[in-house]
DNA sequence: CCTACCGATCGGTAGG
DNA sequence: CCTACCGATCGGTAGG
């Protein structure tokens, strides 16, 4: 009786999970309830005794990347530490969710235009708000000359996505380790590539 | 009969010039044919006279794209130059090719996933021909003592990914040019954001 | 969670 | 370039 209660709770997760990797996969337009329900196991009706929609599943992916990042900034924020070591903690964040759950973000990443009204609208909201914190570590951090003068939202735009690509390369059989890569990007965010 | 001959040949242009905008905004798979030729002004059938295929203006806009890497990077490799200049060409391609065509790089970057083989093969097999190209450059500076020694691939992919946001942010009524884009992109990447 | 099925929409073709 | 239409597949529902 628990157990099945448990497997009933667990379901809609892994739903949610699958279909992380299967949009990633194919592109979420791309991905039909069938391919879905193949994945988890199940015909293609039963899907819906866990989720509402095809819809809900992108927002559930997309809010809960989202929370993270928000639910991280705050933290980063209010540490009595150097901005160098605000935007370090920022880097590794993304490192960290990219690592940990790559399908979710690479979701996020690549199909949150795909969201519907008014989920879309709240999401695009979301994103600028924590842009504009992320970019206002940076200012602070320039106008106490840790960080050279440019363009704020260059700079905080560059960074964010630069760390996009582990998606597409990173693999837990890599020769490198999460550590290792983590100091090498962050390196050359924040020293450059020249010697 | 002149004008009618170009009016034919300029209609294909003008099909995955808008092809390029509608993948763009909706994703690949989340954008119908009907969308299309609604933007081009005909009916659906229509759309077939010009094109044989939604699979085959996905491949013409990501081959186009991949070609004008693939073509311009001979000539870096080529010129007589330090690497660091070689590498500030690399990212000056990037930034231009985004700024003049951004619907088809951003198509090509988030929905080469959806081509079918053979041409998904071909199209992996170009990146990767890229990425090695780009890495060697990376790797010889590194052996010049021009760069910082790093892993060579988090260099490479920490780099080309970093252009990526230049689509969802910039357009042409930002106060930034892209002349001052390129700088300040250019040296966040090759002196850090350290101070 | 399944069988059976719905209306809508998809990519694409025939024929003119 | 259009009208008319095809078979397949889509997201989703009813009923058990």
């Amino acid at each position: 009786m628990a157990s099945n209660l448990k497997k009933k709770a667990g379901k809609r997760e892994v739903i949610i999970k699958e279909a992380a990797f299967l949009f990633k996969e194919k592109g979420y337009g791309s991905a039909s309830m069938r391919d879905l329900a193949e994945r988890v196991g199940v015909e293609a009706a039963s899907i819906y005794s866990h989720i509402k929609s095809k819809d809900e599943i992108l927002e559930e992916i997309c809010f809960r990347i989202a929370g993270e990042y928000v639910s991280h900034i705050s933290k980063i924020e209010n540490e009595k530490s150097s901005y160098t070591d605000k935007v370090k903690a920022i880097i590794n964040l993304h490192i960290r969710l990219m690592v940990e759950d790559a399908a979710s973000v690479a979701v996020t990443n690549n199909d949150w235009k795909s969201l519907s009204e008014p989920k879309l609208s709240i999401f695009k909201t979301l994103r600028k708000g924590y842009e504009a914190r992320f970019a206002r570590l940076i200012e602070e951090g320039i106008a106490k000359k840790e960080f050279a003068p440019m363009n704020v939202s260059v700079a905080m735009f560059t960074i964010l996505s630069s760390i996009r690509w582990v998606e597409l390369w990173y693999n837990p059989e890599r020769s490198i380790t999460e550590k290792e890569l983590e100091k090498d990007i962050t390196n050359l965010l924040l020293k450059g590539l020249k010697k």
